[in-house]
DNA sequence: CTTGACTCTGGCCTATAGTCAAGAGTATAT
DNA sequence: ATATACTCTTGACTATAGGCCAGAGTCAAG
């Protein structure tokens, strides 16, 4: 198969699919005398792998990993896990920082009369301090 | 002052406030003949209002139109209170979507062994569908 | 007057995840 | 044979918020 043809099965652009095989996510592919590269299906597969764990929060350095994990025999559910580990307990600090900035945020809203001059506004004057 | 003093007083870099002025949040500052900016005290406050509204999660093209409400006698306390509701409902769309990747890794996690070959992780088959 | 600390400009670099363009060559259908 | 669509590489660009550096000039204290 073409690289538009993978790349239109698996949902994604020509670009990502060059860009994940120089940051060495996907393996070098076999190429035409043309110089086309030519993939097989599996690489499909492997496109809507990415496209997953970044739905899951992970970055592609961290998919890099996943799919060395999956694709070495070595590895155990437990090396798996300690990651998804690591990105749980990222996620819940990038979700508390934003939910202390919501909280602050709310907190200025309800003090903010929402009309008149902005020297009666109680966000402005808490960052003018 | 100079710049070195109102960055340190004001606990920002003094590349920060360069970056600042060339992005127009701050004004320019006079300059000495020598060519050094001359600041006055109140870039200090500026400087810290930057901050504070960094905090709160706004961009700083987003602080650059707040400090412009600030300036403009004009501007009403509502016109700050919409941006920081649109700020608000950024903030918890952000937030959401993080959840969503949470519940999703977490229910994962869950079964996911975390012993055993990676064939058995739920996590990785999950990503390979 | 010298020394060390400070400041100036300009420009390059960081991370993230690609996107877009130019110019050249290929593939495929008609 | 030609038209159109596809692909190749290289390199530049996007947004965000500055950090870092060189080389040159300046300030303040001893």
């Amino acid at each position: 198969m073409k690289i538009g043809e993978v790349a239109k099965a698996a949902g994604v652009g020509i670009d990502a699919v060059r860009f994940y095989e120089r940051e060495g996510l996907l393996p070098k592919p076999a190429r035409r005398p043309s110089g086309y590269r030519e993939y097989s299906q599996d690489v499909i597969l492997s496109l809507r792998f990415i496209k997953r764990a970044k739905e899951l929060g992970f970055s592609l350095r961290e998919i890099s990993e996943l799919l060395s994990l999956d694709r070495n025999p070595k590895a155990t559910a437990g090396d798996v896990k300690r990651r998804a580990e690591q990105k749980l307990t990222d996620l819940e600090k990038r979700i508390r920082s934003l939910q202390r900035m919501r909280r602050a945020l709310r907190k200025l809203m309800e003090e903010c009369p929402g009309s008149g001059p902005t020297s009666r506004c109680s966000i402005l004057r808490s960052l003018d301090d």
